[in-house]
RNA sequence: GGCGGUGUAGCUCAGUUGGUUAGAGCAGUGGAAUCAUAAUCCACGUGUCCGCGGUUCGAAUCCGUGCACCGCCA
């Protein structure tokens, strides 16, 4: 295990979207919600760190959508690049770029791993056998082709893999081949064509030693890891499609053919971490401390399915490089489902079935922190989670509203009331405000460490924990009791309040954005927003006391109650498939 | 078929390196309070810790095996 002080920056990419639909709630509990929640923290504490992001933009299935709604794939990516990028932001999860595979420096940098990897010897090139129309005189790719599954029968078989059965397979064992194109009413056949293989096997041994210098990844991105490297096979890097990265080769058999979408697409952090530096400090080489320098801390976030490709496969690409560093760990998440209550069953989210939230829809239900809240705590960190709106009304209203927000509400209204607008001066602390005030420090570290471990359900309990025990201290001290018969207990009991207040104030900013800002306004506090270049620790403030006589704006209300008539005509539209 | 993950109270889950009567939240029942977003607080749990076998003075925690669910690869 490494260790983590001896790092001295920390780069974090989250999977990159395929331009192909729009994002939903299941990509943002996975993937991207946790990644924003981490790097926010650290933010706040003034640590150095960078969080890339993009569209991941080539690839048959786009060309595919292109082809049947009458438009160029260019069209398609822009359309869903622009929704993509502007979900992720209203929602804000705060990338220092967004960047996509299309622009023309992926070309540069995806082309320079292509030749790095060639001229080390780690791909080799073969001939295979491809579907081919006779009628457009064109190789097609996967998709392009349908046919009956040689496993299971189904008779909507992708070329290469079937959805029903999840078998994969060569092209020349599907049955019954026909063309995925409108209007190619040709019967494909077989053809020779060239491609070009990444030799993973050579990889084998540098990957098993830094799978094993990592004990502390996740269970499940280990095991999976472990299954891919203990079994490695080349793999086909190229196309038969013109969208995607041209092989840099002079060979005549390259023209036509593309580098495969998956080779690309991670290539796509670095080129966007190159972009970063450009705009940000008009430096071609600013990129290379976050990728090259062994004291950066490099960290995936990403969704099950990508486990081989962050932890097996780019890492073999970033080895033969030869001057890369890789990740320090893979946070991988299991995925999202969805609670039917019609059926009382949880179902994988599809298009097909049409039972999908997407981030759009829910952004024009919901306030950013509704729905950041009620995803993180349900994040799917060790196993499949589900989303249910029962639940979601429950947790929202139950924990974040009433235990936190209501704590909040109810001791700055009261201060305000009774001490003119202000922190009280508090008298001589007793037991009980002393041990209240201890627990504020141990429970903003009980924070950090879940969030250092990258347990954020965890983290999220603990922030609500925090509010648990305040309104058992308010109760206990009853200062609505007090205020009449004792003014300098009252004004000693609600200085504590603030104090813990103050606390929720800064944990609260890497889950709850707009909480926490409305909260620090309120408050007069700063939240510092370090980045690349770190800052002042505006995480550990949380400990430090708010004075007494700092002046308090009138409080609001942080976050308001969901209404549960709403909720449950939205639960309907939902099952109606409308929230995509 | 091979592999991986998960399996703890009605529900959602905590349970660090094996050690005293296995915990929390929600829901439920009863009570208190009324400052607050009708929000809060207190009290109440006879749970084959999935089953079976093993290691150990002692296992939810380690090993083996079987079962169930989810997923990856064939």
């Amino acid at each position: 295990m490494s260790d983590v002080n001896a790092f001295r920056r920390t780069l974090v990419t989250s999977a990159l979207p395929y331009a192909n639909g729009h994002i939903h709630l299941g990509h943002i509990a996975g993937a991207y919600l946790p990644a924003d929640v981490y790097v926010r923290y650290k933010r706040l504490k003034g640590e150095k760190i960078l969080y890339i992001g993009g569209s991941d933009e080539y690839g048959v299935p786009i060309t595919l959508t292109a082809l049947k709604e009458g438009i160029t794939p260019k069209e398609v990516i822009d359309r869903y690049h622009t929704a993509n990028a502007d979900a992720f932001q209203r929602l804000g999860i705060s990338y220092d770029i967004y960047g996509r595979t299309s622009w023309d420096l992926h070309v540069d940098t995806t082309q320079a791993f292509f030749t790095k990897l060639y001229e080390g010897g780690y791909v080799f090139s073969q001939e295979m056998e491809i579907w081919y129309s006779p009628q457009l005189d064109k190789f097609l790719p996967d998709r392009y082709v349908k046919g009956t599954c040689p496993q299971c029968g189904y008779e909507e078989a992708n070329g290469d893999e079937c959805e029903s059965c999840g078998a994969q397979y060569a092209a020349k064992d599907l049955v019954r081949p026909r063309a995925n194109i409108p209007g190619d009413t040709s019967t494909p056949i077989l053809r020779q064509s060239k491609h070009w293989f990444l030799d993973l096997p050579k990889f084998t041994e540098r990957l098993k030693t830094w799978l094993d210098s990592h004990p502390e990844w996740r269970a499940n991105v280990r095991g999976i890891a472990y299954g891919w490297v203990n079994d490695l096979r080349a793999r086909c890097i190229t196309r038969d499609t013109d969208w995607g990265v041209p092989i840099p080769l002079e060979d005549p058999d390259a023209v036509g053919k593309r580098i495969y979408v998956w080779f690309d697409a991670p290539i796509g952090y670095v080129t966007n971490t190159r972009q970063w530096g450009i705009d940000r400090h008009s430096d071609e080489a600013a990129w290379q401390t976050w990728w090259k320098n062994p004291d950066t801390r490099l960290l995936h976030f990403i969704g099950k399915d990508n486990v081989p490709f962050h932890a097996v496969i780019f890492p073999a690409m970033l080895v033969g490089q030869g001057d890369y560093i890789l990740a320090d760990n893979v946070v991988g998440n299991e995925y999202l489902n969805i609670f039917n209550r019609q059926t009382g069953k949880e179902e994988k989210g599809s298009k097909s079935r049409g039972n999908m939230i997407s981030v759009k829809w829910a952004l024009e239900q919901f306030a950013p922190d509704v729905i950041r809240y009620y995803l993180c705590g349900i994040a799917p960190e060790s196993k499949d989670s589900s989303f249910d709106w029962d639940d979601f009304l429950l947790r929202y209203n139950g924990e974040l509203c009433d235990v936190v927000g209501n704590f909040v509400h109810r001791s700055l209204t009261m201060t305000v009331k009774n001490f003119d607008g202000k922190v009280p001066e508090p008298g001589t602390l007793d037991d009980e405000d002393n041990a209240m005030l201890a627990a504020i420090p141990e429970q903003v570290d009980a924070i950090a460490e879940a969030l250092e471990g990258f347990r954020f359900r965890q983290a999220l309990e603990r922030l609500i924990d925090l509010g648990r025990k305040a309104n058992v201290y308010f109760d206990a001290k009853a200062p609505w009791v007090t205020r009449k018969t004792d003014p300098v207990r009252t004004a000693t009991t609600l200085f504590v309040c603030c104090q813990i207040v103050k606390a929720l104030c800064h944990v609260m900013a890497p889950f709850l954005p707009d909480g926490a800002r409305t909260l620090s306004g309120v408050l007069g506090v700063a939240l510092p927003d370090g980045g690349p270049d770190g800052g002042p620790d505006g995480w550990n403030a949380a400990k430090e006391a708010l004075p007494a006589g700092s002046a308090l704006q009138p409080p609001q209300i942080l976050f308001p109650k969901l209404d549960k008539d709403r909720i449950a005509e939205l639960a309907e539209a939902h099952l109606r498939g409308e929230a995509y």
